[in-house]
RNA sequence: GGAAGUUUAGCUCAGCUGGUUAGAGCAUCUCCUUUACACGGAGAGGGCCAGGGGUUCGAAUCCCUUAACUUCCACCA
């Protein structure tokens, strides 16, 4: 057949036009029409990316696996929603549309909240559209017709009906509390978003002396003296005798003069430090677990720019370490201090700007986690239960359920969705509210939500949640979530107790937690270390399918994956053998080919075989792809296509063309047509564009792979047929190795004896002696000196060398005595023969009695 | 301080519910341009499956333990 295949595969070329050609043709489309929706359905949607930035090597693996699983799916018949989404990323954009303003010597203050936020949607828009040519470059097969953005009209409605439903039912509320404060960009964190980092810090030992007893003091020791201004008692342990005699005395504090009560709480560890340690409420959470019991004041110190403020005295104004450090000067200076220890502390990050945290006293507004963790606790501990991949994470997500605390939502921002909390000017009514109310009358609360706010409604409110059910009555809950380990507790946390909350059930039915990429030494890829791999990059050097296939291809489940150039190209490797052979297999296919039915009573016992491992390959495949072990399933793919197919059969079947008859020409062809074609389809999902773009050279193609579906297990394959082209395959091998092992080129001419029937002898002999390059093949009777046996059949090679062949062939012997000794002993063994599975010992008789059989015929030859 | 993971060939890793002689890719070495592919083909070398116990007829695989590394969680001043 003629075939307009270029001889080197060029994936630009190969991948130019098809994701139009699939968006045109409706393929993404869930639901596209009553057909579609008379299939199952399976839906999924993509973690949304952050309107930061582009997409990363990480989001590449992410975003493929979900492809190729949605993919897979409309194969085997499903109806797939596969749902694109962004993120606003709150703080994350935020920060960067600052830092952009800041380069323009303007700061947020200037542009006010609506002139900052117009930027920010300028941003977004940006952003927004070059993931979108990401999403498509990487050829994945959204439905953009249903994208959404998690700061978008429908989110902002949906967002705030559920802060107002959970505020009717008292599971928000505001409070003051120690809250992570972010100092940089002057804002609340929740806990999940401080990063904690052990840092060199020190211990600073300070003297309190006794009212009126100046000689008489406690050595107090802290490792943030700033606060001394925050401190409102001296604490001790009410079982520790050494500081009983001073109870309800005063201490001074050094940094300010004030005197400081002694109190008793067991919260202090009698063991660490000196034993007592001062009591900073407005500044430290444990501390104001104290302040609470013993009705302290709580003063704060600092300003939110994480300055001292005016109680600071001449500190005022400082930032906190350079207060630091002057202050303990100060101390040092009134003899005070005695002694300052370095020490490595754990210090809380923020995540976004990496700044110190401030633990902070301030109001703020919280989610009551309790009732809603329960609540799917209750549902994870029944058979409604969400399945995890792999299934140990379901440990770290249940660990989530058991110790969460409440989660500070509000954030001093202005990127995000408004707290839809109001408060009449007038009489100071404080209303929530699920429409915005008159600002002329009304004041809105100023905070902005936590990202994760919005995100965790995903699964239902991208569906058109809560105004249009219809989308989420047909695809709801998602049949499975794939992202990363790293964001259990961010989002699948929370979208599980807001499905649990809003819809009665969790919001998916199986979870797929996937490994960090990470670079070929298997460090984290980081702007710094300028290791990040550009997806982009990846694509214009060795095309998406390569960079697809490389991301999963390789790796196991839930571990990290290291990446490096050398992966991409063995896929491009991979990619291009596909190419390839296709190339070869469409080149002989006759003008005119058409498909048709397999005959199997008159296939050729080679093609025979192909098929065989054709139906490993796709039972193997499947089994994987079903439990989303997509490496797996890409092992026995390449498994197949490198050395069943390329590597076996293509060459036999060369042999195959040239001696056939017409007939016997025409059932290679089916074979050759039915082996391409299946391997296209199971390439599809993993390789979507060069499976599309070779199968549309196939004759009798349909409009796209898509439309082709899953290749079938070919049932009824005989078992006999199947045997002799392993054994052709053995033969071959052994040919190949004796050459080697006697130094002679892989081309060099040999003769070659069989002993076997005639029916054997006509359909292996051509076969062999091709891929041996044998001069001459006979077939002998009787069995010959220097022979060696496959089963029934004897191949003897003319040794240039007999010392060699004999050498070998002692070795053989060895081999077969200890295999039969083993065996013997195994099958002696009552409790083996008794227990173990008898499958496992029948293939032990087997085996035994074929070693036997061939040791004898060695023996016979007196060997 | 808790918890999880990892430890298999020089390197990067597979090895699913215990069952022949533990695999792949890369790297190394030998050889081969045979009309799909040298981005190829044929072969070779290389592993006490981290150490130690145990269960079992049988362990890389299950259990216990030790060690090293990684990650997550955690309010010790």
């Amino acid at each position: 057949m003629k075939i307009d295949m270029d001889k080197n595969y060029d994936p630009k070329k190969v991948e130019s036009g098809l994701e139009n050609k699939w968006i045109e043709g409706g393929y993404f489309k869930a639901g596209k029409d009553e057909e579609a929706l008379k299939k199952p359905r399976f839906s999924l949607i993509v973690p949304p990316p952050n309107v930061t930035g582009k997409l990363h090597i990480g989001h590449a693996k992410d975003n493929t696996e979900q492809d190729i699983i949605a993919r897979y799916k409309r194969l085997r018949g499903y109806d797939v929603l596969f749902l694109p989404a962004m993120d606003h990323a709150g703080i994350a954009t935020q920060a960067k549309v600052e830092e952009k303003i800041r380069a323009e010597g303007l700061d947020k203050y200037q542009l006010g909240r609506e002139g900052f936020l117009k930027r920010a949607w300028e941003w977004k828009d940006e952003y927004a559209a070059s993931i979108h040519r990401q999403w498509e470059a990487m050829g994945l097969s959204l439905d953009f017709s249903r994208e959404r953005f998690t700061l978008d009209d429908g989110m902002q409605h949906a967002v705030a009906h559920v802060f107002k439903a959970l505020y009717d039912k008292g599971l928000i509320y505001q409070a003051d509390r120690i809250i992570n404060w972010d100092p940089v960009l002057r804002t609340a964190l929740s806990n999940i978003e401080v990063v904690h980092k052990d840092i060199p810090g020190k211990f600073y030992y300070f003297k309190y002396r006794l009212e009126g007893d100046p000689e008489t003091y406690l050595t107090v020791a802290t490792t943030r003296p700033e606060t001394m201004f925050g401190d409102t008692a001296l604490v001790y342990n009410p079982k520790d005798e050494r500081f009983k005699k001073y109870a309800n005395r005063r201490f001074i504090n050094p940094a300010n003069g004030q005197p400081l009560p002694l109190i008793a709480d067991r919260y202090v560890d009698m063991e660490f430090g000196t034993g007592v340690m001062k009591c900073t409420p407005a500044h430290d959470p444990n501390d104001f677990l104290i302040g609470q019991r013993h009705h302290l004041d709580m003063p704060v110190v600092m300003n939110p720019d994480a300055t001292m403020n005016e109680l600071c005295g001449k500190y005022a104004g400082m930032d906190r370490f350079a207060c630091r450090e002057a202050l303990v000067a100060a101390i040092e200076a009134q003899g005070d201090l005695i002694k300052i220890e370095n020490i490595t502390h754990n210090v809380g990050h923020s995540e976004r700007t990496d700044s110190i945290i401030e633990p902070y006293l301030c109001k703020q507004w919280f989610v009551r986690m309790k009732p809603l963790a329960e609540a799917v606790d209750r549902i994870q501990h029944s058979r409604a239960r969400t399945r995890f991949f792999p299934p140990r994470f379901a440990k770290t997500f249940q660990r989530w359920l058991d110790t969460t605390e409440d989660w500070c939502i509000s954030r001093q921002l202005w990127w995000g969705h408004r707290i839809p909390v109001y408060t009449d000017r007038q009489t100071g009514e404080v209303i929530c509210s699920e429409t915005p109310l008159d600002p002329a009358r009304y004041e809105q609360d100023p905070d902005v939500l936590d990202t994760w706010f919005s995100s965790g409604l995903a699964p239902f409110a991208f569906m058109g949640w809560p105004d249009d059910l219809s989308l989420m009555k047909r695809y709801y809950p998602l049949d499975v979530m794939v992202t990363g380990y790293d964001i259990i507790f961010f989002w699948v946390a929370r979208m599980a107790f807001d499905g649990v909350h809003f819809t009665g059930e969790m919001p998916f039915k199986d979870v797929v937690l996937h490994g960090l990429i990470r670079d070929s030494q298997g460090r984290k890829m980081s702007k710094s270390l300028g290791n990040g791999i550009d997806p982009f990059d990846v694509i214009n050097r060795y095309g998406c399918d390569a960079m697809r296939w490389a991301l999963s291809s390789q790796g196991a489940p839930g571990l990290d994956l290291n990446i490096g150039e050398s992966n991409f190209k063995t896929a491009s490797e991979f990619v291009n053998k596909v190419w390839n052979a296709s190339r070869y297999v469409l080149s002989q296919l006759p003008e005119g080919y058409e498909p048709r039915e397999l005959n199997l009573a008159n296939l050729s016992f080679a093609s025979t075989w192909l098929l065989s491992r054709l139906n490993r390959c796709i039972l193997g495949y499947q089994r994987n792809m079903d439990k989303y072990e997509q490496g797996q399933a890409a092992k026995y793919l390449s498994d197949f296509l490198w050395d069943d197919f390329c590597g076996s059969y293509l060459e036999w079947s060369k042999v195959e063309l040239a001696n056939a008859d017409e007939a016997g020409k025409a059932l290679v062809y089916d074979t050759l047509y039915h082996a391409l074609s299946s391997l296209l389809q199971m390439l599809f999902p993993f390789c979507p564009f060069i499976s599309e773009t070779i199968y549309s050279y196939l004759p009798g193609h349909l409009s796209s792979l898509f439309d082709a579906g899953f290749p079938k297990v070919i049932p009824g394959l005989s078992p006999a047929k199947i045997a002799r082209g392993t054994k052709l395959r053995d033969m071959i091998a052994y040919v190949r190795n004796f050459k080697s092992e006697n130094g002679l080129a892989p081309n060099e001419s040999v003769d070659l004896v069989f002993k076997c029937t005639r029916a054997e002898f006509d359909q292996l002999a051509p076969l062999v002696s091709r891929f041996a390059f044998a001069r001459k093949v006979d077939r002998v009777a009787a069995d010959a000196p220097g022979m060696r046996f496959f089963l029934n059949v004897g191949l003897l090679v003319d040794a240039a060398d007999k010392e060699a062949l004999a050498k070998k062939i002692a070795e053989r012997i060895e081999k077969l005595e200890s295999e039969i000794a083993r065996s013997e002993r195994m099958l002696a063994n009552e409790n083996f023969v008794k227990r173990a599975n008898p499958k496992v010992v029948e293939n032990e008789r087997k085996k035994l009695e074929s070693n036997r059989a061939e040791l004898a015929r060695y023996r016979s030859l007196g060997h």
